[in-house]
DNA sequence: GTCTATAGAGTGATAGAC
DNA sequence: GTCTATCACTCTATAGAC
């Protein structure tokens, strides 16, 4: 038996999913087992950090993932409107039209967040500055562009909050457009 | 010994502040003992239904502030931009300008939600309706209203969210401002 | 033999229910 | 307080690639 079946790099989005689903406490080793389909042994020999280490390697991989896909395009794209406006597509497919949350916004409403402090302010901080700087691009004023990016990123994780409250996709997408028309024009 | 130390409806606020801070699967018992100087037994006493009926409790009184401080105040005052204000004024103060976070946007996130669907539908469903009713007394037409009732009280979760995650209760009550100068302009 | 990925029995602690 | 189930985690034992 037991020759190469997983790495722990294809662990990372199972876990990923799981942490979201469940929160962090909530995330049992029994579950991660039946969801990695991988005994604990093997969920040991890849995080011996346990839990903790599991949660970090999943919060790094997210941070990659928008650091590639968002924030980049809002920093280095000749076309700040251009960069603005693959952010909204990339956050729309991101999180599946709002049926998937924010592990990130997860943790930062739960007592998790002490734990992972730095990650979750990091992880916010960087989008903030990072459409801020897009929009100051736009000719908006350092001012007006820090609260517009505040009021945006806010409002994609509400926006997360409502849809799954009221287990209506649509009201994600709505409001994503209703903010991105909002950055657009004026 | 034994005389009457609580009431069910004092031990209500305890523990919804405990269902706040770590979730309904987070909320141990030993957690419930300690943050509401209560035996086992005493609790068991209060709410025999255990976990579930205790949240059921909290979430219905949560409902029950709301109505009475925020929907009605939006749905019956004769002037409808000051019933807004009120609105705005009361969450703030609710939610303590951010420090505290929304307990039915905490279940709505996890999987919490699927157990309290109807309860966490009906919350979110009937503040967006009193807030949408309230703008079409301002003037707006009922698609306005509707889409703009969702886009603040998404707003006002997201608020929640970053201003944990940040760390920075500033953030918080100026995204409000900014939502309330939205409602009360054009 | 060594190294890595695997499975899972077994640890004490703690869970929720009563 | 007592119950059983489950918790995170440890440890031993395996199989195959070098």
């Amino acid at each position: 038996m037991a020759r190469v079946i997983a790495e722990r790099e294809d662990v990372i989005p199972m876990l990923a999913e799981i942490f979201r689903a469940y929160g962090f406490e909530g995330a049992s080793l029994a579950r991660i087992s039946e969801g990695t389909k991988l005994g604990k042994g093997s969920i040991y020999h890849f995080f011996p950090g346990g839990k903790e280490e599991m949660a970090q390697a999943v919060l790094e991989q997210v941070d990659q993932w928008f650091k590639q896909h968002v924030f980049d395009a809002l920093l280095e794209r000749a076309d700040a409107m251009e960069g603005i406006k693959a952010m909204f597509d990339d956050v729309s497919r991101y999180f599946l039209s709002g049926r998937r949350v924010c592990l990130v916004g997860v943790f930062a409403l739960g007592n998790e967040r002490d734990r992972f402090a730095n990650r979750v302010r990091d992880y916010f901080a960087a989008w903030i500055d990072a459409l801020a700087a897009a929009l100051v691009r736009t000719g908006r004023t350092p001012q007006e562009a820090s609260a517009l990016a505040k009021e945006v990123v806010g409002g994609i994780q509400g926006a997360l909050v409502l849809s799954r409250a009221l287990d209506q996709t649509d009201v994600f997408t709505d409001i994503l457009h209703t903010l991105q028309a909002r950055l657009l024009t004026s």
